[in-house]
Formats: C-alpha cells, structure tokens, sequence
RNA sequence: CGCGGGUUAGAGGAACGGUACCUCAUCAGGCUCAUAACCUGGGGAACCCGGUUCGACUCCGGGACCCGCAACCA
C-alpha cells in the first residue's frame, strides 16, 4: 500500500489565550485514533501537537495578569499539556511550543529560505485603527458599514506601516495544479471544493511581520531588529520544527519527506493549512503535506459556543462526570465528521446511556456474568479485531464515527444472538449447547473489545482483562446516569 | 449579483433516479442472563414553485428561511 512504514499526523496548534476548548478535545481525540490505529497497522507513528504562544494578545493578556509573558505562557501551555493524559491521547505524542528556542530558529530559517528564493519583500500598507479601541482592526472586526462596532460614527483612520510579505500571489497556478495532482489532498471533498476556488478567484500577499515596537512578543525577523514576525511564520513551522528540521533531518527525512503526512484542523484552519502553508513549503522546496482533515465545529443548543452566551462545554467537566471513554465516544460518534456537531450535556447524557450503559456495558455485563457462573472456558479467544474491510475502508477516509457504527452494529447483533439462543435457559436443558453458544458470544464480544483499542482504550483493555480472567465486572463498565 | 453549507417522523442524524434507513422519545408484546437492561412489532417524515423523466427526497432552474466564512474565532 505504501513505499514507506512512516506515518507522521499533527493537530493544530492552538492559541493559548483561552481554555482549552472541547472543539480541540474532538481534534486532538480523532488524531490520536488515526495515530493507534496506524501503529496497529505496523507503521512507525510521529504524533504532534503543542501550543502556539505568540502576539500581541498573549502578551496583553500577561500584562493584564501581572505576569511575566513567558510564565503565562508557561501556565497556560501547561494547561492544554494537561488536557492530553485527561483524554488518553497516546502518550508517546510530541508537544512542541512556538516559544521553544529550536522552534524559534526553525521558523527564522524558513523566513530565510523564502527570503533566499525571492518570496518576501517589504512594502508600506495600510492598517485601519479605531480612534476609540486606540486598536488595529481587521476586516472582520468592523461592521457593514466598515465602522467599528463599538465605536460607531467614528471614522476607522488609515495608517501606514511598512511590513514584510509573502508572495502568495505567485503561487495559485502551483497550488491548482497541486489540487489536481492529488484530488484526496483535503478531507471532505467539500472542503477541497472551497479552497479550489478560493484560490481560483487570485491569491493576495499576505503580511507576515509586524513593528516590534508595536508587537514585542514574537520572533524576531531575520536581519531586522524593528520587526517580528506575524502568525504564519511562527506558528505555521512547527509542523516541521517538530521532527527537528532544520537542526536534525533523520525525522524530517523520514516523515515529512518519504512518509505520509496528515494534518487535523478545524475548518477555520483550512486556508492556513491546504492553501498558505502548501504555498511557504512549495517557496522553500519542501514537500508538500499529504492530506488535511477538516473537522466541523461542535456547537451547543444550534449557537456556537461562547462565553458570553454561557453554553461553554469544557472537556475537563465532562470527563469529571462521566469519563474519558465516555467523552471520546461521544466526540467520535455523535459528533458528524466533517459538518458542525451539536453538543449538550443532554444530548451526551442520551447517546451515554443509550450506547455506553445500555448497549456496550450491559452486554459486557450480561454475557461476563453468565460465562463466569457457568464456568465457560477460553482458550479459543485469540484476541483479534473484527474482520471487516468496511472497518479499514472509513479508517482510510478518517471516518471514525462509521467504524463505530460498524462495532456498535456488531454489539445489537450479539445482543440479539443471546436473546434468540437463550443460553439462560438452555443452561439447565442443554448445558453443552448453553456453552457452545457462550463460547462462540464471548468470542465475538472479544473482536468488539479489540476493535476498541484505537477508540476507548481504556475501556477495551478492561474488556480484555474481564474477558481473560472469565469475571463479571464488579463496577459496571458505564454506570447508568439518571 | 463576494464565497460556501444547510432545510428528511416529536428531537437528532443517514442513504438513494425505483417500497425512504438509523438512534432517542412514544405505544403494544416478549424475555428474565444483564446496569428498569435486552429482543420483537406498531404509529409517525421529504421547505415552497417549476422543469427533465415511465418514475424525483435524490438531477436542473427559481424562491423562502437558517447557518458559517470574508485572511490568527477551536
């Protein structure tokens, strides 16, 4: 299938300016399944994610606190490493910081190889600043009317500032023949469809610098000490300063350039990953990455979660009532795959009960405490996961939620087999066929178990170790919650 | 005419040019191994208007409504 056995897959990085969000929890969870599953598959797995650290806000928001930025920085990276032991992610996983010094010297070469390749020049623009914010403003920021929302009536000034650029606008014609020479490059096709022609409709520079007089918390430009570099440079990198590039290549070499690479993002990602990042590695001749996966957005009650509106659902929450199987289930499964999801606690409580409690507990519960009573033996239990090329086929396409179904499909149909084969009652009529029946019902709740692996870890090696010691579990696997 | 997505039982989601599927809820029956769980069966659905077609929820055109994005929102 492949040349190579190196697998390389990364999350973004997100902005530690606010708690980690749940919508990172589905990103980094729906990786991690990728990362063990491919490890299952034999392939040596690079797993990354990290933190990006700089601007103007993270230092506001330090100076707001009192702190010195790099120990805000500190606490709050510190809080999303946090986040990965809470959710299982493979604990093998890299976490690399935007404050990191090989990071900083990563993201300064490649500023330096755009530059070398003729791709960064400097120009005098015009940024818009609200008298009344005394703030810069971007497009986005203001109203229809191009004011400030907060400030309305007021003029928006104009003001020059002379930044460096990248010149993205030579890259469209690379980017649509890149398209086109590789038509999975963007997960889901309706994504790849957006950003085609996004790029269709002409590329404009983009400014990747700012005065360091007016934004000190950054890495410093190359060759000049008044500017530091804007987002692009500096957080982009990382997804090669990671395997060490340009200090190291061994990693680099065998992920990045001979293995397959796949990056996991939020679909407000999309333009950052397929389109500008693809246009510095195409300046700087680095490969290409293989795919990107675009997740939708999860949000809460049909709005999209905000302080402001108080529907903020925080993975550490969720995992302190239930559990972090329970959470992963339910981001994997509930959640569509690539449109928006919609998340309550009620919604969750539902799809808990219905799946976890009643579906893959009871039945763990039910077959584990007639197998033990009755004394089945094991032997025949090789430990292997269902066969089903359905099962590999969405794994392919990172569709998580189908491979799910797939398994809970086979948890219904075992439920049913002990119905209509009534070991229970066969027990005491037929016992040799009460056993042959149970053998055969363990050895498919064992296929379920280790089909979980990559999915619920946790609650797959429990299923595992019930199934090998032939005990009930003593505390059900998903307690039932009124 | 900036770009994109959506509208399917009470709720949330699928699939498909030919009997519309699943989950939750609901009603009836069964079972008693299990966490009041599990199994069987029932009721209940395509935003509107045109077109193509033997046949349209599906394809095409128009309209209505909702939701994102518009260059660091996760």
């Amino acid at each position: 299938m492949n040349q190579t056995n190196h697998f390389y897959i990364t999350t973004t990085l997100p902005y530690i300016n606010s708690e980690p969000h749940v919508g990172f929890a589905m990103e980094i969870v729906r990786a991690d399944v990728v990362a063990r599953y491919k490890k299952t598959l034999g392939y040596e797995v690079f797993f990354n994610t990290g933190t990006d650290e700089h601007g103007q806000k993270i230092f506001d928001r330090a100076q707001a606190e009192g702190k010195e930025v790099q120990d805000f920085c500190d606490e709050n990276s510190a809080k999303f490493r946090a986040l990965l032991p809470v959710l299982n992610i493979t604990s093998d996983i890299h976490f690399i910081r935007t404050t990191d010094e090989d990071h900083i010297v990563a993201a300064q070469a490649l500023w330096n190889m755009c530059d070398e390749n003729g791709y960064i020049y400097k120009k005098t623009y015009q940024t818009k600043y609200c008298v009344g914010c005394e703030l810069e403003k971007t497009e986005s920021e203001l109203d229809e009317n191009g004011e400030c929302p907060i400030h309305p009536g007021k003029k928006i000034e104009l003001i020059d500032e002379e930044n460096y650029f990248f010149k993205f606008s030579a890259f469209g014609e690379k980017l649509l023949k890149f398209y086109t020479d590789n038509p999975h490059f963007v997960q889901p096709v309706g994504r790849f469809n957006e950003i085609k022609s996004f790029v269709e409709r002409g590329l404009e520079d983009f400014s990747i610098s700012r005065l360091k007089e007016k934004m000190s918390w950054g890495v410093p430009v190359p060759k000049d000490d008044s500017q530091v570099m804007y987002v692009w440079f500096d957080a982009l990198t990382n997804y090669i300063s990671t395997l060490s590039w340009p200090k190291q290549q061994d990693l680099f070499e065998q992920f990045w350039v001979n293995g397959e690479t796949v990056q996991y993002c939020g679909k407000d990602n999309l333009r950052q990953q397929s389109a500008m990042w693809q246009a510095m590695l195409m300046a700087c001749g680095i490969p290409n990455t293989s795919q990107i996966v675009i997740n939708g957005f999860i949000n809460s009650g049909g709005q999209k979660m905000s302080k402001s509106i108080g529907n903020v659902i925080s993975p550490f929450d969720v995992i302190g009532e239930y559990s972090t199987d329970a959470l992963r289930y339910y981001l994997l499964r509930e959640m569509s795959t690539f449109e928006d999801g919609d998340m309550t606690m009620d919604k969750f409580k539902e799809a808990y009960n219905a799946n976890l409690a009643n579906g893959l507990g009871n039945l763990t519960s039910r077959l584990l405490n007639m197998s033990a009573t009755y004394g089945i033996e094991i032997d025949h239990i090789t430990f292997q996961p269902l066969q089903n090329g359905e099962i590999e086929k969405a794994y392919e396409q990172f569709e998580n939620g189908k491979v799910m179904d797939i398994i809970w499909g086979e948890i219904n149909a075992l439920d049913k087999f002990i119905q209509e084969t009534e070991p229970f009652k066969t027990i005491k009529t037929n016992p040799e066929k009460a056993k042959e029946d149970l053998r055969y019902a363990l050895l498919r709740l064992s296929h379920i178990a280790c089909s979980l692996a990559p999915l619920l870890p946790e609650t797959s090696e429990k299923m595992i170790a019930l199934i090998k010691a032939n005990q009930k579990p003593e505390i059900p696997l998903f307690l039932r919650k009124e």
